[in-house]
DNA sequence: AATTTTATCTTGACATTGTCTAATATAATA
DNA sequence: TATTATATTAGACAATGTCAAGATAAAATT
């Protein structure tokens, strides 16, 4: 992955040390954090970092394409590094979220849904993480 | 479906007029509404119930297994009264959830998932409803 | 450089979701 | 009836998320 500022400015979004302790963390983050994650990391980059201001650059990147936002777990919203298609296993113990790659599931009989025009799916597994 | 009255006593519920108005329509909407959803229907037969009385008949219908719980879209949980298992379609323009009914997808592929012990599994589907 | 304009950030207010507690009300039991 | 157990209510509380107003900083003009 790119460095935070090149990713900014690539986008043309004006890199601010705010933003950039935002995109360090959740751009580089494989465990799917939380808003409230997040901020509490900026904040040790940057310790004057408002809410406001992560929620901004959290919808900013979200809007660009940059970060992916899903629906897993309640409670909050949670932000995803990982903008290719996959799937999710969620650990129940822990709460962990775990990618799964695309192509090792398969989801047949989508064509049969005629009432249906499907924009995009996903496979959400929920289950326990076997420690290896 | 039986009537909230019977629903209640074989679950060895008390059945009061507020877990009867929540009851009636939470078992009966397929609409996969919120608590608050139920709560502003629950007080048009039960004016005074209070929220902490809608969300304690919610989780104990949970707990009973006579509802389920889904987290599908932001903001709020939304409840089922399907608990047989099914996969979800949501609308992206109208937030609107549909069932799919369980066997008309296949999700293959699980066994190769090594590092995972799955409990339960769903496909999440968004797009457009077609209008017939 | 100084001024003006624009972009960004912070604070705090606000709405919503959900849980919890203390007080009250209701029901069951003795 | 008196006692006990159960349910309900109102409001407090914490957390998530959005928004607007003013303060700061950066950029553009002069
Ligand atoms: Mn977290
Ligand atoms: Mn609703
Ligand atoms: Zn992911
Ligand atoms: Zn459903």
């Amino acid at each position: 992955m790119k460095d935070a500022l090149s990713i900014l400015r690539r986008c043309k979004i004006q890199p601010t040390p705010q933003r950039i302790a935002v995109v360090e963390y959740v751009l580089k983050s494989k465990a799917h954090p939380s808003a409230d994650d997040v901020l509490s990391y900026a904040r040790k980059k940057c310790p004057t970092v408002s809410r406001a201001t992560v929620y901004n650059t959290l919808n900013l990147l979200v809007e660009k394409g940059l970060l992916g936002m899903q629906t897993i777990k309640e409670g909050a919203v949670v932000f995803d590094s990982n903008i290719e298609k996959h799937h999710h296993f969620v650990d129940s113990e822990t709460g962990d979220i775990y990618d799964i790659p695309w192509d090792q599931l398969e989801v047949k009989g989508k064509d049969k849904l005629k009432d249906f025009e499907i924009f995009e799916f996903q496979v959400i597994l929920r289950g326990r993480r076997k420690k290896k």
